[in-house]
DNA sequence: TGTACATCAGTGAACGCGCGTTCACTGATGTAC
DNA sequence: TGTACATCAGTGAACGCGCGTTCACTGATGTAC
């Protein structure tokens, strides 16, 4: 019988998945990108990644469990484009600014409906150790940008809210109005903005 | 017997509540302040108002209608909210602006269940009627203020998309967020905005 | 003013549904010796 | 290398729940004559 050094088994038994934790998560953005947050269940997830509605308790605990875990992965998600953009526009201040918040509003808008869930406190663990890093770190980032390298560890500076407030504004307002709003208009109104 | 002459009608019969409409939308929204958005069922709020839970389907159809009416009068309140700031502000442009944001932010944070609802199209009837058109008039208010007394009949300009991102972005990080947003900040993001 | 009758706006019982969670269980895994 | 056994991660059946909606009904209202 040989062992198996492999990290990745592919045959696997009817017990013992291997990585439910994941395929649940992977499978819950599925059913999320589908059926929108208003849609989610946990058992339509377990049914997706093929276990028992049962199966999901042993590693989440209950739905806001998995959801929690969902939208933390979202967070991971959203700093790593946010970083990525922020690498790619180069040193310039007001650059970074402009590709971090480009960044930001094609993520909302590409992914709506986990979106909306990383901001829907009523169905998370809003204290889960795990989601508020994540949300923190993506915060950073966009801090780092336009604070500096070492932002002071007091509150974030007037100037960052106003670029979150307007970036997240424009990506809510995409998302929540019917308006179809120009692709170039997002830096327009960055530009209006003296920070 | 008296013929009742008066439009207030005090003691009603079981049947015949006289104007269930209204007191569902009112019960509505109470429910909605208390449990949120996700909280919300028909036949609490009915239970509330007094009423079979068959009762609503005369006059909404369904939980759907009764949700876009309660939506509906929320966008009429913030209408007003809107208006009553920009009278109160005299006839400077950027009072004005001043003004209405904070009207807008603080109907948010005021009722911060009834804003959700008022966005969540998913569980609305985003066509109907009354919802849109109560929905386009708080908008064409802050319209005004920013394009000027008869606002072409195109698209909005940029300057009043970047206002209003700014302010609905304001408005839905304080309640996203958990961040503690100073009063005076909301002033300060917008003075930066060159519109 | 009185009566017949259509319409309206409720009742209350019942329906089926999908949900989240529980429970005792069992097969697979991994570790100690 | 082999065996015993504890632990882990699933099963699958069942639970109770509140929900939205339906249905036949009935009491109240208002209108025509």
């Amino acid at each position: 019988m040989a062992k198996r050094l492999n990290s990745v088994k592919i045959a696997r038994s009817h017990y013992h998945h291997g990585d439910l934790r994941a395929a649940l998560i992977d499978a819950g953005e599925g059913l999320l990108g589908d059926r929108g947050v208003d849609g989610f269940s946990l058992r339509e997830a377990a049914r997706r990644a093929g276990v028992t509605p049962a199966a999901p308790a042993h590693h989440f605990g209950d739905v806001r469990g998995l959801l929690t875990a969902i939208a933390t992965r979202g967070f991971v998600r959203l700093g790593e484009a946010l970083g990525e953009a922020d690498r790619r526009a180069g040193p310039d201040r007001k650059a970074r600014l402009h590709a971090q918040g480009r960044a930001y509003v094609e993520f909302a808008l590409t992914h709506p409906a986990s979106f909306e869930l990383m901001w829907r406190k009523a169905v998370l663990d809003p204290d889960d150790p795990a989601y508020a890093e994540a949300g923190a770190a993506a915060f950073h980032i966009l801090r780092r940008a336009v604070e500096g390298p070492e932002p002071p560890p007091e509150d974030a500076s007037p100037a960052v809210i106003a670029c979150w407030a307007v970036v997240h504004g424009y990506a809510r307002l995409a998302l929540d109005s019917g308006l179809a709003l120009p692709p170039g208009q997002l830096d327009a109104v960055l530009d209006s903005l003296n920070v």
